[in-house]
RNA sequence: GGAGAGAUGGCCGAGCUGGCUGAAGGCGCUCGCCUGCUAAGCGAGUGUGUGGUGAAAGCUGCACCGAGGGUUCGAAUCCCUCUCUCUCCGCCA
């Protein structure tokens, strides 16, 4: 959520920026009903501050046994003006909020320009594409002829788009996430966590899931529960309502979650294998910060993610996203796409971001500087670090052997009991 | 699922026969004094949000005692609904 003053006192910038997503927003009505909201509240204010007063002098009165019954009627009428401009009020603050909640953060000033994910510019590429003189097999393929992945059996017991790891193959998803993890914990100082799997409303919305995306969410019926998108909703509301002392940050936390997603809109896209599942493992990586140093924390982020693939000597490449596919909720985004073989492209397999101030607006997470009055918004950051189906499906493509057997990364042998070959 | 108790400021904890209580007292924290260091002692200060005014310090209005609604001239205090926590019973990994 945008500081509502920055909304008013903006209105230009903020129809640039989303324009700048294609996106688009009713401000025409927010201004309408900010300012009749705030004339109301001007005057109910007025009021209240009679009220007060009078009420103390009733009080006085009643002490020395003097008759009140023309201020307590003439009170009676002030309470009722209050109530009915409470009303209108109401109405108006809760039009200006839906609106407000409706906007997208705005894009960093070095987010470049650009409609949609052809115009993102390409950051890097790292690690070396495997030269193979046969031709390359989906993984899908792959795990079914080795008997670790079995996408029949899984929609017989759920339903499609839900993943049946077997054997080695569980395993391997299970190394993957204990390697992510000891990385993390071991050598880039994140705390490791285990969150809830489910959430409540309000802290789906407070890093913006809701009120917009709720066709993404998996809702529990009967409770005002949702299933976990991804651990970044769950790790980001640890410090919902609170404020962090200074020198706790920047704060650092890990999680390893499974992930649900409705996966509304995207039929027919990517329908077989790992890569477009309605449950996926994920490790995420959370960060609290100071506002001067989010940008900074944001690069390390990425190098922390990047870590991963390389040890595990998988070639990805980084880009940057563009201003019209930039996340509802991000400032700046980097994706880091892992090299696959067969489709020969290279696949979303991290995400990293800063959110800035925009979603501990929303969660109210806030710090207080050492000898300084009253608190500042924290900026937030996340990134995958990294999604683990995909991490698997690109180690059997990328690793393959012309006989349909895997060659395990050296770097994950000793979490899969040494075994060097699927 | 059944029965009961509770939710107050950074923390502990009064108030809860409605009105000088934004909230006693204690702890913590900050500043000052004192003491050859430390401890103890003394004094002052110390919530959040939002609006007005001011260059700023500040002054000032309104709101906030789990959340929402109601009664009343006036509610932390009374009533209703909800959420959460704790205790006991039942059930269960």
């Amino acid at each position: 959520m945008l500081e509502i003053k920055f909304v008013r006192q903006n209105l230009s910038e903020v129809e640039k920026a989303l324009s700048a997503r294609g996106d688009t927003a009713d401000l025409e009505t927010f201004k309408t009903c900010d300012e009749k909201r705030r004339k109301n509240l001007a005057e109910i204010e007025d009021l209240r501050h009679r009220r007060n007063v009078v009420s103390d002098q009733i009080a006085g009165m009643k002490k020395t046994g003097e008759n009140a019954d023309v201020l307590v009627l003439e009170m009676r009428e002030v309470s009722g003006r209050i109530k009915e401009l409470e009303k209108s009020l109401s109405a108006d603050e809760e039009m200006v909020s839906k609106i407000l909640m409706g906007i997208p953060n705005i894009p960093h000033a070095s987010v470049p320009m650009g409609a949609d994910e052809t115009d993102n510019p390409l950051l890097k590429q790292v690690g070396e594409r495997p030269s193979v003189a046969f031709e390359p097999k989906p993984h899908w393929d792959l795990g079914e002829a080795l008997g670790i992945l079995d996408f029949e059996r899984a929609s017989k017991i759920t339903g499609a788009r839900f993943p049946l790891y077997l054997g080695q193959g569980a395993r391997m998803e299970r190394a993957l996430i204990n390697f992510m993890l000891d990385i993390h914990t071991t050598e880039h100082g994140y705390k490791e966590t285990l969150p809830p799997f489910m959430v409540n409303r309000q802290t789906m919305t407070g890093t913006g899931q809701l009120p917009k995306f709720e066709a993404d969410l998996f809702k529990l019926e009967g409770w005002d529960y949702f299933l976990i998108p991804t651990a970044e909703v769950p790790v980001t509301n640890i410090h919902q309502n609170e404020v962090l002392d200074e020198e706790s940050l920047p704060v650092y936390y890990t999680a390893y979650t499974p992930c649900f997603r409705s996966e509304a809109g995207s039929y027919g896209k990517d329908t077989r294998g790992l890569i477009r599942q309605h449950q996926f493992n994920k490790v995420e990586l959370v960060k609290f910060s100071k506002p001067e140093t989010s940008y900074d924390e944001l690069e390390s982020l990425l190098d922390n993610a990047e870590t991963i693939l390389k040890r595990l000597e998988l070639p990805y490449q980084v880009i940057t996203l563009c201003t019209g596919d930039l996340g509802f909720s991000a400032a700046k985004t980097y994706d880091i796409e892992v090299w696959m073989p067969a489709q020969g492209v290279y696949r979303e397999i991290s995400s990293c971001s800063n959110f800035e101030d925009f979603q501990a607006r929303r969660a109210n997470i806030r710090f207080k500087r050492k000898g300084k009055k009253g608190t500042e918004l924290v900026h937030t950051l996340n990134g995958s670090g990294l999604a683990v189906g995909r991490t698997f499906a690109a180690i059997l493509e990328n690793c393959q052997q012309a006989d349909g057997s895997v060659v395990i990364p050296e770097a994950l042998r000793p979490y899969m009991g040494g075994s060097e070959k699927l």
